[in-house]
RNA sequence: GGAGAGCUGGCUGAGUGGUCGAAAGCACUUCCCUGCUAAGGAAGCAUACGGGGUAAACCUGUAUCGAGGGUUCGAAUCCCUCGCUCUCCGCCA
């Protein structure tokens, strides 16, 4: 969420950045909007504050044992009143309140200007692409042999859900083990382990709800009404942690990490990598989150930047890294690296992780404050990144280990989590 | 699932219809005193949102005692619904 003093005093400005990431502002809405409730909020609090002088002279009437039903006769006036505009107060209130949630949150300067992923910046290219005396096959076809089972997946549960099976599965395994053992103890994070399933107020803190909804699974409580919702990302537990809260200066930063599956609808993305393991309902990434103060957070961004190539880096796979261009970063990122995977078969970069700071936009429908130095309560910045995505990296890490038949060569950093495995052999 | 107890400020905890945003203690901040870090004294110390003020300081109002609704001139206090926590019983991986 944005501050609204920001719409309230700065509202050109406010207006060209949102337009810069293809979000028009309603501006008369909330024009109109604001004087309504001026108007409204000064006079119910004036109409409150009579009722409240009055009622406490009643008290001190009858205490002295006088009447008073003249004064209570009064008050039973502006309480007709009373009730009546505050009715119209809440109503705008809460309009301005869903105004807010529906807007995205404002690009930081460092991020170019552009329409979509094709005005990306390209910030670095790391790592040697490794040359094939043979043809590189994709992940798909190399993969029906070592044990990836996309039919095994449709049959459990359709579409974009795909069964591991032998090796590969151990080799899953151990992404996920070794990508949490780095982030813990090379990077400093502390290892979480959250609930998969969250409520609404945890999603509106991250920015997934209200605006997107038709992105996430939702269950029922057996036959109850009530809804819990599958997380998209492990972001939004571990953000969720300073929800409602003031921490101290002293625990800044908060460094948090944790491997979680995750569930996304894919609504928008019907006919899209269809094909593969790329895009799936379901998936596992290591997730870094870090809660900083707000003079630290494009630090910690870079940091965080460095801590998911890490794991590139000892995994050699070659990669790359954007910075998102204003009509291709996410709803709450002020800005937003995305770090791209070499794939030899398609002979092209994929999304593999995403870092992003969205310093106050998370903590302001969060309430996510701190005591600063002065005792005043500030609003925190929030990063998170995933560091990395553990099926995209097992995609990754077939299609550039492969060998000419068809086995696949298990990175040095991975073989002590396979229990002395070197090489996952295919299916004659 | 059944029975009972509870939910008050950063923490502990009083408060069962009126001047209570809320005693007291702890913690914290500033000052005073004290020859070392200990003890004592004074004051301050919730959050959010308004209005005023060029702004900071400050002044002022409203709301908030788990959430929502109700009764009442007036609710932390009474009633209803829901959520959560704890104890006991049952069931269960």
């Amino acid at each position: 969420m944005i501050d609204i003093n920001l719409l309230r005093n700065n509202i050109d400005e406010v207006e060209n950045k949102l337009n810069s990431r293809g979000f028009k502002l309603d501006r008369k809405s909330f024009v109109s909007f604001e004087s309504d409730r001026k108007n409204l909020q000064i006079k119910v609090q004036e109409l409150q504050e009579s009722r409240n002088e009055l009622s406490k002279r009643i008290g001190i009437e009858k205490s002295k044992g006088n009447e008073a039903s003249e004064l209570m006769k009064s008050v039973g006036d502006i309480n007709v009143l009373l009730k009546e505009e505050n009715e119209a107060l809440e109503i705008i209130q809460s309009n301005i309140q869903d105004f807010l949630l529906n807007i995205p949150n404002l690009a930081h300067e460092s991020v170019p200007v552009g329409l979509n992923e094709d005005e990306n910046q390209l910030i670095k290219e790391v790592g040697e692409k490794k040359e094939y005396s043979f043809k590189a096959k994709d992940h798909v076809d190399l993969g029906e042999k070592l044990g990836l089972d996309f039919d095994l997946g449709v049959k459990l549960s359709g579409a974009r859900f795909t069964t591991i099976r032998s090796n590969l599965a151990s080799l899953h395994r151990a992404l996920g083990q070794f990508m949490l053992d780095i982030q813990t103890l090379e990077n400093g994070y502390e290892e979480c382990y959250t609930p998969y399933l969250v409520n609404y107020e945890s999603l509106q803190g991250t920015g997934q709800l209200p605006k997107f909804e038709e992105d996430l699974f939702v269950t029922k409580k057996g036959g109850s009404e009530d809804r819990l919702y599958l997380i998209p990302t492990g972001e939004v537990p571990l953000t969720n942690f300073v929800r409602d809260s003031i921490v101290d200066l002293i625990e800044l930063p908060i460094k948090l990490t944790a491997l979680t599956p995750c569930f996304r609808s894919e609504a928008g993305s019907y006919g899209k990598d269809t094909r593969g393991m790329i895009r799936q309902h379901q998936f596992d990434k290591v997730e870094l989150v870090q809660i900083c103060h707000p003079n630290q957070s494009y630090k910690v961004l870079d940091e965080m930047l460095s801590h998911a190539e890490l794991i590139l880096k000892k995994l050699a796979l070659p990669y790359r890294v954007m910075n998102l261009c204003t009509g291709d970063i996410g709803f709450g990122a002020a800005k937003t690296y995305d770090i791209e995977v070499w794939m030899p078969s398609q002979e092209c970069y994929r999304e593999i992780s995403s870092i992003s700071n969205c310093e106050d936009f998370q903590a302001r429908r969060l309430k996510a404050r701190f005591k600063d130095s002065d005792k005043k309560n500030k609003l925190l910045h929030t990063l998170n990144g995933s560091g990395i995505a553990v099926g995209r990296a097992m995609v990754a890490i077939i299609e550039n280990y492969q060998l000419e038949n068809g086995d696949i060569r298990v990175p040095e950093v991975l073989i002590s989590y396979m229990n002395g495995v070197e090489v996952i052999e295919a299916r004659k």
